[in-house]
DNA sequence: GCCGTTTTCGGCCCGACTGTTTTCAGTCG
């Protein structure tokens, strides 16, 4: 709903744009629809409770908005959208999303050649129909016709991991060059976004064109977009583009501040700045009339000139961290050294890869204290799901395990399925032995959202259950998010005392950001585990703290910070 | 279309690169 929502509020945004509308329309379009999307209640409920007035409490909200909402959650449409989607041909919005092409291109386009597709385009380009028109030169149209590959070449939005591994290589290829002071992955991956657009990368170096050339050339890139002084943009051969931005040491922070987005968050803190009578922009905090610089070497310094505290990349979302600096209120967030164990892997016995022995062995290397073996139930055939005979057989070797291997505590859990109807896919005596009950839906994922509320709620209030594991059942990129009441699932599992999992694996991360703030605003406890179908996925932890450092949550929200005994006496 | 410890009207973030523009528009981040 909220998403649905969001993305009509995009669409409409788009169209303006292309009608070439009152851009500051545009923006409130655009801001309503990203406030939505970071919003941890439901559109519609919020409505039913409260009204047009309650929309209206929303920052970015207001009458009209409000009135659109209204109008969606009665009759599914807004009709404002479907007016404007009239005025231009089916598919239009295809041709803007072109790299290089933008609303006004694409509208002379239509209006002069009748272009309505990327493949009329294509036609058109290559007869050298578009060389005739005004402001279109060769190298225009040139442009153009690579925006065409490269759009058709792109798989979209990557995973955290890939970028990160990209990320990773060009910070190596960076460190062959020389006259590189600093150097500092900004956007989106600094963020810790679920998936990641592009790179952002900022060198600190009195030598820019230097920089920019090593840049350009090297072997990864496939595509240079543009090259100035200070800043290049390359697509790398995986199809991932990269923008480099070359600054002054004085101004490192500044940069970053701003490199690091997101865009909403730097617009808003400059708009504090312009207040202030000041001026912010990747060239420091100034003084608008004098032009002093206030602050820029670090972005320590320019929270401070604002009188805020420090806001860790993971939280400049534009989800209330720029009140709660101003008010000290920015929490104390989780980091990967505090996890003490994982509550949540494969062995051989099901579908992973490495035996109980290996998989124990490997997380003392890590320096964990204790793990839990949560190997999948009967139901789960595909992944080799166990009987409750084998799972009788399964907890006796794992205990045999424990006896053998010191250093570690290894627990004896299992992945237990909700069935269709919400009961448990092991009886209660076998339920009864384990020291950790995981449970989560594996099958008839399309269930209406009704049914599989009462479905997941059902199984929570089975005294057995501990943790709740990828709650969403979400594949980021392949396969949606379930449709379940989020809300009512956080509400019973604050009452019957269970946890929610924060799955790190990348194609998971669920609980999402905006549920894990939602989860500790009630109270609901959190465990961040790995799913590790092998002894390396168990290194996956960091991308399941990056995505509950998003969610706001403290060390104290985690309970696999805390020690063992505590740890279970909480579950 | 939103919003208000200057405002219920008049504002709305700031800068780089490209191409074809003789001074700047379009696009992007």
């Amino acid at each position: 709903m909220n998403t649905e929502l969001a993305n009509i509020f995009w669409e409409l945004a788009e169209y303006l744009e292309l009608k070439q509308d009152n851009p500051f329309k545009i923006r409130a379009y655009q801001k309503a629809a990203q406030n939505i999307e970071a919003l941890s209640g439901n559109l519609q409920t919020i409505y039913k409770k409260g009204g047009l007035a309650a929309l209206q409490q929303i920052p970015g909200i207001g009458s009209h908005i409000a009135e659109k909402i209204q109008e969606y959650t009665k009759t599914g449409k807004v009709s404002a959208l479907q007016k404007l989607k009239k005025e231009f041909p089916k598919n239009f919005l295809q041709l803007v999303e072109i790299p290089g092409l933008g609303p006004k291109t694409a509208l002379m386009l239509y209006k002069e050649l009748k272009i309505d597709s990327p493949e009329k385009l294509t036609k058109a380009a290559k007869a050298g129909k578009l060389n005739k028109l005004p402001g279109m030169g060769s190298k225009k149209v040139a442009n153009i016709l690579r925006g065409l590959e490269i759009k058709q070449e792109s798989h979209g939005r990557f995973l955290l991991d890939e970028a990160t591994a990209h990320a990773e290589y060009l910070l190596d290829e960076f460190s062959k060059v020389s006259e590189i002071g600093k150097i500092l992955v900004c956007g989106s991956l600094r963020r810790g976004c679920a998936t990641i657009g592009d790179l952002d990368i900022l060198v600190i170096s009195h030598k820019p064109q230097k920089i920019m050339d090593a840049f350009v050339e090297f072997s990864i890139v496939q595509n240079v977009l543009s090259k100035g002084k200070t800043r290049s943009s390359v697509v790398l051969k995986n199809n991932m583009q990269v923008d480099l931005r070359v600054v002054e040491d004085k101004y490192f922070g500044a940069a970053a501040h701003y490199f690091t987005g997101c865009k909403a968050h730097d617009i808003n803190l400059r708009k504090i700045a312009m207040q202030k009578g000041w001026k912010l922009s990747e060239y420091g905090l100034i003084q608008a009339k004098t032009k002093k610089l206030i602050a820029g070497k670090t972005e320590e310094e320019i929270f401070a000139a604002f009188g805020m505290q420090y806001i860790p990349p993971e939280l400049r979302e534009a989800r209330g961290e720029l009140k709660a600096a101003e008010a000290g209120k920015i929490p104390k967030l989780i980091e990967l050294k505090q996890i003490r164990g994982d509550l949540h892997m494969h062995t051989k016995a099901s579908d992973g890869s490495n035996t109980i022995e290996q998989m124990a062995e490997a997380a003392k290397a890590l320096g964990y204290e204790y793990i839990l073996i949560s190997d999948h139930t009967q139901s789960t055939r595909i992944a080799h799901g166990l009987t409750e005979r084998e799972m009788l057989k399964h907890i006796k070797e794992i205990r045999a395990a424990n006896k053998k291997i010191k250093g570690i505590e290894i627990l004896v859990g299992a992945e237990v399925d909700i069935l269709r109807d919400g009961k448990l896919d092991y009886c209660d005596e076998i339920l009864k032995q384990l020291d950790i009950v995981l449970a989560t839906v594996h099958s008839s994922f399309k269930l209406p959202k009704v049914e599989m509320t009462k479905r997941i709620t059902a199984a929570l209030s089975n005294k057995y259950v501990n943790i709740l594991v990828h709650p969403s059942d979400r594949l980021i990129g392949e396969r949606d998010p379930i449709q379940v009441d989020m809300e009512k699932v956080l509400q019973t599992a604050k009452k019957h005392n269970v946890a929610m999992e924060v799955n790190s694996h990348p194609r998971r991360l669920d609980l999402t950001d905006i549920y894990c703030k939602r989860a500790k605003e009630l109270g609901v406890n959190i465990v961040i585990s790995t799913d590790a179908h092998s002894t390396h996925e168990l290194k996956l932890m960091k991308y399941g703290v990056i995505t509950a450092r998003r969610g706001w949550l403290e060390a104290k929200n985690v309970l696999n910070t805390m020690p063992l005994a505590k740890l279970l006496k909480l579950l």
